[in-house]
DNA sequence: GTCTATATGAAGATAGAC
DNA sequence: GTCTATCTTCATATAGAC
């Protein structure tokens, strides 16, 4: 007699329970064509499954809609909080982490979320600002944490702005032009290099108004 | 008898023509639920004219959309054009560029925009290339001239990225923190003081980057 | 050009068998 | 829990009178 254990680990699963199977395959849908233009017939046919077992897991399309970017929140905070940033020189420190971040925003995927979350932020306003705190929110916190170490050595000034103040300058320097860049152009896709001197640029400008001399 | 002109001036009109109230109603209804949830029974209702009105003047929904868009992006050219920039401080120009070009992103029709520009970029590749030229580029565009004069005038220095790059920098900045914010909590509302305090923060940030001493 | 009325299809959600 | 079949509502778009 065959053993199959079922439903045993709810997140990443090899026999994925229905439910799971329902939640990947509306993710798909949803962060391709948003919330409005994707209908249920789209997800259960995507996730090969009856309309009736949708509505066994998800009350209504909302209620899926919401798990499934709660979902990628999740996840979008395990990959930020899970950047290695080797401590030790504030340049190397900056370039790793805005390198991590710049890659995950400008990721299909990243740009697929942010798009649904823009777009349906006025109907689903606690949707946005969970992401909010998961990405950008998290970013500068850890931004600070370094700053302020750096600070405290004397590696940067930021009297001018205040640690917080530098570390939103930070990650705004590194979204910058790219990430809207490619929330016009969708077709458009950067390459490895073109990250690479986009999280240069930011650092370096960064450091040219906040560093002090010879530490660059 | 009483002489009525109608349709003289397509643009802004006294006594509107059908085509142009249907594009105002389409218009509001659009920036406020996005292209998939508008429904051309609302944009009707809107306008106070039948549906065959509407299918008169345009062939379908997404003709109407395109109007639509295309329209806010020709306001949006010349609402960027009209910045006064009262010519000689850069750091005064910076100030007024900046500051028009954030309360324009921040006020609610900008945000609107914005959303749904973004939301549709996948469907309606053009119309999101066509707001960026209008937009992001038209700033940069602009600070890029008045970057080129006071680098010449030795003002700034900004070989380490160039004039287009340091340009790009300045608009990132000056979009930063707060545009985010107010695209992820629709429900706030940025005052006049912050959005001053915000554009401060930008341009003190790129002249200590990028300014010479004794200039900013 | 403009209206009322309607054709036609598809959406979200449910019923009932297994 | 899962499926097939269906109900109801509402969407886009059109027909035909004025």
């Amino acid at each position: 007699m065959e053993t199959r254990i079922e439903n045993a680990a709810p997140e990443p699963c090899a026999t994925p329970s229905k439910a799971e199977t329902v939640l990947q395959a509306a993710s798909r849908v949803f962060l391709t064509h948003g919330f409005s233009a994707s209908t249920t017939d789209m997800i259960q046919r995507e996730a090969n499954v009856s309309k009736s077992t949708l509505y066994a897991h998800y009350p209504n399309k909302e209620a899926l809609f919401t798990a499934v970017i709660e979902a990628r929140c999740a996840l979008l905070a395990v990959q930020l909080d899970d950047i290695p940033v080797a401590p030790g020189n504030l340049r190397q420190t900056l370039r790793a982490l805005g390198r991590a971040y710049l890659e995950a925003i400008v990721a299909p995927e990243g740009l697929a979320l942010f798009r649904v979350v823009v777009a349906e932020s006025p109907r689903f306003p606690q949707l946005s600002r969970s992401f909010y705190r998961v990405g950008p929110s998290r970013v500068t916190a850890r931004a600070s944490e370094h700053l302020a170490r750096a600070a405290a050595a004397g590696e940067v000034d930021v009297t001018s702005i205040g640690v917080e103040g530098a570390a939103q300058v930070f990650t705004g320097l590194i979204r910058g032009e790219p990430h809207l860049h490619y929330l016009m152009h969708p077709d458009a896709r950067p390459s490895e290099e073109q990250v690479e001197r986009w999280v240069e640029q930011a650092v370096t400008t960064f450091l040219l108004a906040f560093g002090r001399a010879g530490k660059g």
